[in-house]
DNA sequence: GTCTATATTGCGATAGAC
DNA sequence: GTCTATCGCAATATAGAC
């Protein structure tokens, strides 16, 4: 029972700083929701922030599977394209918050943000760029793309997918399309659009 | 000299709650930085809150344009898809605020965006649809295309290299692509992707 | 329309008992 | 580790003079 308190105020914090930001959640709400005292949140984690960035770090933690999954055995430049759209889905999937904690932090990036691009993120901008490049030199894609734009290009139609849906379920008649649906079509699209021409 | 306060309040909260979020945002810094006295944010606005959706609403006014300019004179599905690329580009050229304060919005809509849903982007995703639908039945893209699908994936294409500007500014050694060499690249690769196969 | 002064609320943090 | 009680601060909003 001891750390229980611990685990229960950070998965709270996950849920509460996405649903309404960091400032609009006050640490009394926190404590209530987790059913914890309030002053547990300065012993556990030194302060409000403090909380907030083991929030987002346990949620972005998620995206260093992709790195180490990616480097690690034997892809072709379409298993790694295949593998980065998968780990988002299970990503979007198993983790309804990410969306909102994750992605504003994207659009105004804190210091936390700022040390995780430069240790992680860079790498996976890197993964996708080398597999686009050794398939160029294989003659699987055209040799005059553009791997730079190639590259923000794959990860803007995997992720803008997730990014739009909080917008979309707000669109009347909207119908609703899965996401392995969407994944499957923008992968041939875009296999499709960058393959070698003939 | 009269109305001058009530513009430069405005212009000013546009580019604060841009920068720093509506809750980090005092209206005393706001009045400061604008010059005025910060009483007469209430006195203009009401409160703090509708000021913020006066600014919101301000910036969001320019997706109208794009509504109006693909509903008036003939373009084909091409110059449709062409519009968007370039209202967007035209957009964050002239708006460097448009991507913190709406994009902000759009992962968590409050009354302002909902509404804007309804009444406009419900408007862009319909154009684009449409257009989609029109290139099909005119030969020019693929017949098994998932309409629904082709929307966001264009939609995502096109938005996603200004959503991940901030993150990307901040990975070392990234190099900065001018957004029309991507969205050039992006419109080859797309329309490759989707166009009729043979 | 603009200003000063202030009422009121809610926040994060912590001291100190258990 | 957990709790109560409270301090000190900064926020928005507004009443009322000009």
């Amino acid at each position: 029972m001891e750390n229980d308190s611990k685990e229960k105020l950070l998965q709270t914090a996950i849920e509460l700083f996405a649903d309404d930001g960091f400032d609009k959640t006050s640490i009394r709400q926190l404590a209530a929701k987790a059913n914890v005292n309030s002053a547990l949140i300065s012993y556990h984690f030194g302060s409000k922030q403090g909380l907030y960035q083991a929030a987002v770090e346990k949620q972005l933690q998620i995206l260093v599977d992709f790195t180490q999954k990616a480097q690690n055995g034997e892809n072709s430049p379409i298993d790694i394209l295949e593998l980065y759209a998968a780990t988002m889905l299970k990503i979007h999937t198993e983790n309804p918050y990410f969306i909102k904690l994750c992605y504003r932090e994207f659009i105004a990036p804190s210091a936390i943000l700022e040390a995780f691009a430069q240790n992680h993120l860079k790498y996976v901008f890197e993964i996708i760029a080398k597999a686009l490049h050794r398939g160029i030199e294989e003659g699987l894609f055209r040799q005059d793309l553009d791997v730079d734009a190639a590259v923000i290009l794959w990860a803007g139609m995997v992720n803008f997918f997730f990014f739009s849906r909080p917008i979309r379920s707000r669109i009347k008649d909207e119908k609703s399309l899965p996401a392995t649906t969407y994944l499957t079509q923008t992968l041939d699209i875009f296999l499709s659009g960058i393959k070698r021409r003939d």
